[in-house]
DNA sequence: TGAAAATATTTCAGAGTGAGAGAAAATTAA
DNA sequence: TTAATTTTCTCTCACTCTGAAATATTTTCA
């Protein structure tokens, strides 16, 4: 199998690794972080600027003695990704560029009542615009417009299948069930169209840009309407056949075959303040309340959760459990520590427990970086090369000048 | 990173990897296994012929018009792996040649008594007995004696680390806790050693050898004295930082804070029995017991057991559920269907449950998978290029004439 | 006995790498 | 101002390795 082209092929890859990582390099810089040799590197680096995927730029000031650098810098107008986080409320949209810059947000409400095909029309609209203003922004007067490659992800709520299409379990938007509106979501988009859970996705996020960005194995309990949790591996999200990896919110926590979602989803956590007669109005109300029902209430979600934590700690061991999700900003620093010393007394290890940090953006960061690690795959760069870019985002410049 | 005589490195690895896998080939079968150039397959296989790692065996008689391939056969002897399943009661060892022919099986009572390091010495001492006999049947006269790696993997009642030494959790043996006792049965032998979980291993042999060997995800449920369980995802065991992964025994499954293992092991149910003032003398007695009390313990027991499924399944989703040790076959057909049903009625999937396949063999035989995979990696197969061997093992040869 | 067919080896052009020489460009110093 | 020095980049060359094709060898079939 192995050619003499597949040494070219390789160690185009791992260069063109390096560039979209970011950093300004010359050629002697990229000899120096690849280990490929001087000679190597202009050859490969001629053929990237024959294809258009790369340019020169500035002459790098060094201040040293000796020729300066010329900058080789990636052609980021040639690919635009685009993420989208579809709530059941909110849909976030968040765009970038090949080098995971120029950042567009823009996020509106989900127009919930729209049918499977309109809502999918309604998004690829969006989707559209995106990509023709990051094709606008980054359009250089000297050159005609080359090909540009474009990906875009969609996080859903609810499973999609290991076939990327089929979707299950979708309760707060049911018209997305099946897979009409991924069909026609991906029909109606030119370039990669890809779907993910939503859970997965923001654990992608943390796992890129947030909480988790040092994690190997790590793991997001999203605590919201219900409760779902992401699982990552080894860095790389699982899911499973038909989505189901992970959905500890199904686990039964004791005999009357009671959920963890029942008692830890704001849902479930309503139904059983007003079951003890409670007067709140929203799940953050039951913990701050002081009447002892309300206690009793909080204690079994947090038994739900402390059960929960004890069988993702036994089934994969992670450096780090991430909490997200709109009930998460209710567990204060002292139920975690009561929640690791719950799963201590039964275990011999427990994973840290910490809040997220990219908050109700994760999954739209994790959607655009999938996006981008897509768009690498269609430059032709080596998974295993392009698995080695941790951070893809330009975060600050993102998170600042939010448009709202 | 990529030079040229990469290529040749990996074109030998792919080509090994065949000849591993056991078939026998001429050079003109290794162009078509491998996808090389019959030019690129006569030199590699040059190469391994000046190595001393294949000869040229047989003629292959075809029947077909034509000159006759020469068989390549690998030179077998060159290594040796010994895999030892050591048990609180039993000790089983089974070496093979580097093929996985030429199977030598032994047991013998596990002299728990003995502290850490007289039983590593014990356990060295029939390591090296079964290396030397190994090393013996293979002498050819021809030859002089060439170099002979060899690896040992152990299989232990107990959590390993991930640096492959710590022990803990081991109740029925221990003194092996620590690093006391793996240290020094490091030391005392030569070549590569290892040390897995019993559970982990059985497992290991259940996926390339017994019922999961065409599953991708699957786990083992070891139910015995105790309750463990072994998880591979993507074909490779998960152990975690600390070996806990798989624990799923310390798993509470009521409001009392019973635990999977209280409810499932041999120990928990026969203490379950004596309290409900049952008469019987075995685990399998409580299952077939007709008295209610009995219904009420096995009843308890199939509900932990369905939780514990229910568990592994929402955390990894595999195609498959691996029933082994001891109780395990009490548990009969219309029980796992039960089973499958509790599952379903709380989940859209649930993997198979089936028997062993192994029975008591299933760790010896994993631990001698991985003692062969260490020894492709000692000889330069590439990982990836090993890992498409997935039965190494003589099986029929081995179970036939099984000296106890 | 000769033709056909399959296996293995040899030859050769092509593709790719790295070392090192050489050209170009910048700083430093006389 | 000019030469020396240093750094960047390119070019040349020797080397490795591959695959295609030609060749030699061995076997079956007519």
């Amino acid at each position: 199998m192995a050619e003499t082209a597949d040494a070219r092929w390789a160690n185009r890859s791992s260069l063109l690794a390096v560039l979209l990582a970011g950093g300004r390099h010359s050629r002697a810089g990229l000899t120096q972080q690849t280990g490929l040799s001087a000679a190597t590197v202009s050859r490969v680096v001629e053929g990237l600027l024959d294809e258009g995927l790369v340019r020169e730029g500035a002459v790098l000031q060094t201040g040293r003695r000796g020729r300066q650098g010329v900058v080789i810098e990636v052609a980021a107008e040639r690919g635009v990704a685009v993420g989208v986080d579809l709530g059941g409320t909110t849909c976030r949209f968040l765009a970038t560029d090949l080098l995971g810059r120029s950042p567009r947000y823009h996020e509106e409400p989900t127009p919930r009542h729209l049918a499977a095909d309109h809502l999918a029309d309604w998004l690829a609209e969006r989707v559209r615009a995106l990509y023709a203003a990051a094709g606008a922004a980054a359009a250089r007067p000297d050159a005609a417009a080359p090909d540009v490659l474009r990906a875009g992800v969609i996080g859903l709520p609810g499973a999609v299948a290991a076939d990327g299409l089929g979707v299950r379990g979708a309760t707060n938007l049911p018209q997305i069930e099946g897979d009409l509106f991924t069909r026609r979501l991906r029909r109606a988009l030119e370039g990669t169209v890809a779907f993910g859970n939503d859970a997965d996705l923001a654990l992608e996020g943390e796992l890129r840009h947030g909480a988790a960005r040092t994690a190997e194995t790590a793991v997001m309990f999203t605590v919201g309407a219900g409760f779902g949790a992401g699982v990552a591996v080894d860095r790389h999200i699982r899911g499973g056949p038909t989505g189901l990896v992970g959905e500890f919110g199904f686990l039964p926590v004791d005999s009357d075959d009671h959920t963890v979602e029942e008692l830890v989803g704001a849902e479930g956590l309503m139904r059983a303040a007003r079951e003890a007669g409670l007067d709140v109005a929203t799940a953050a109300d039951v913990f701050t309340a002081t009447a002892p029902a309300a206690r009793a209430v909080v204690e079994r979600f947090e038994r739900a959760l402390g059960i929960a934590l004890t069988a993702v700690t036994i089934a994969y061991e992670p450096e780090l459990v991430v909490l997200g999700g709109r009930v998460s900003a209710s567990i204060d620093t002292a139920m975690t520590t009561r929640l690791r010393e719950r799963v201590r007394r039964r275990l011999p290890a427990c994973p840290e427990l910490v809040h997220s940090e990219l908050a109700d953006l994760a999954g739209a960061l994790g959607a655009v970086s999938r996006g981008l690690t897509a768009l690498r795959g269609r430059f032709d760069v080596a998974p295993d090369a392009a698995a080695a870019v941790r951070a893809d985002l330009d975060l600050a410049a993102l998170l600042t000048p939010r448009s709202h």
